[in-house]
DNA sequence: TCCTACGATGGACCAAGTCCAAGTCAATAC
DNA sequence: GTATTGACTTGGACTTGGTCCATCGTAGGA
């Protein structure tokens, strides 16, 4: 955990509380939180923290590479802390449950030049549906 | 083309001309349109329509299977008239554009019963990014 | 301890999408 | 051809998720 105030002081980010409890709420949870959710847990520590400075140091996170955004659907982007391992998701179509997995095999390798169109292909993201046990069973 | 609204209205679909013209709309565009552009399209041929029905048509086109979502980041999502082929997407993360793709290998194949935690895995939805030609130059 | 540029604030604003009460009309029945 | 009716459409208000910006506050270097 202090390993990313560390990493993001070594980076000459200015340390702030605000930035600090962003940081930690997120690095404390192994789930991936919308920023709203965030915010809610950042205001219990820290109840004057703003909307728009949970939205910047979000957006600071990601572009460091520190998270990433997860755009699961239409609705609200979530955040995942676990940057570092690469993974896919899988969701849950029914409650929206979030699980990283990871497939074996290179993704980047089954699209053939003749698919490529001339783009520089730098990532590519899966993301797995189904029913999660619970769902199933209902 | 009609082949399309045939197939709506043997499944029960009560033909208005609202619901003609956005049919018309993605049926005859190769390229994934929001529901805005569909909107602007479909208000050519019928000034009259409304943001409304637009949306309810393609939230109904969807879920009869005929047209799929792309929700490609936290924009606008994008409707695929291409459903009846398997394929994924690969998006320029510079202007957004997109183009269908056919990888090689079954990538449901690729995560092991060990990686799906019990759950029912349906589908994999598999976004490439990259630069497209016309950005990586710029 | 003082300075100052970087960061935080909150409230207005925006884009995408949903909801709803009232009006309209496609398809069936006669 | 007309009547009937329930499904469809309308448009405007509303919601959600997110951005912008002028102003104020403060971390960290000198």
């Amino acid at each position: 955990m202090s390993d990313l105030l560390d990493r993001l002081r070594q980076r000459g980010w200015r340390m702030t509380a605000q930035r600090r409890v962003v940081a930690e709420v997120l690095d404390g949870e192994h789930v991936h939180l919308t920023a709203d959710e965030v915010l809610a847990r950042a205001t219990v520590r820290l109840p004057e923290i703003s909307r728009a400075t949970v939205y910047n140091t979000l957006g600071e996170l990601v572009s460091l590479g520190e998270v990433t955004e997860v755009a699961t659907d239409g609705r609200a982007k979530r955040y995942d802390p676990n940057a570092h391992r690469p993974h896919q998701h899988l969701i849950c179509s029914h409650c929206g449950a979030i699980r990283d997995v990871h497939p074996a095999g290179d993704p980047l390798a089954d699209l053939p030049d003749s698919e490529r169109f001339g783009f520089t292909v730098s990532e590519v993201e899966m993301t797995y549906r189904g029913l999660c046990p619970d769902c199933n069973h209902a």
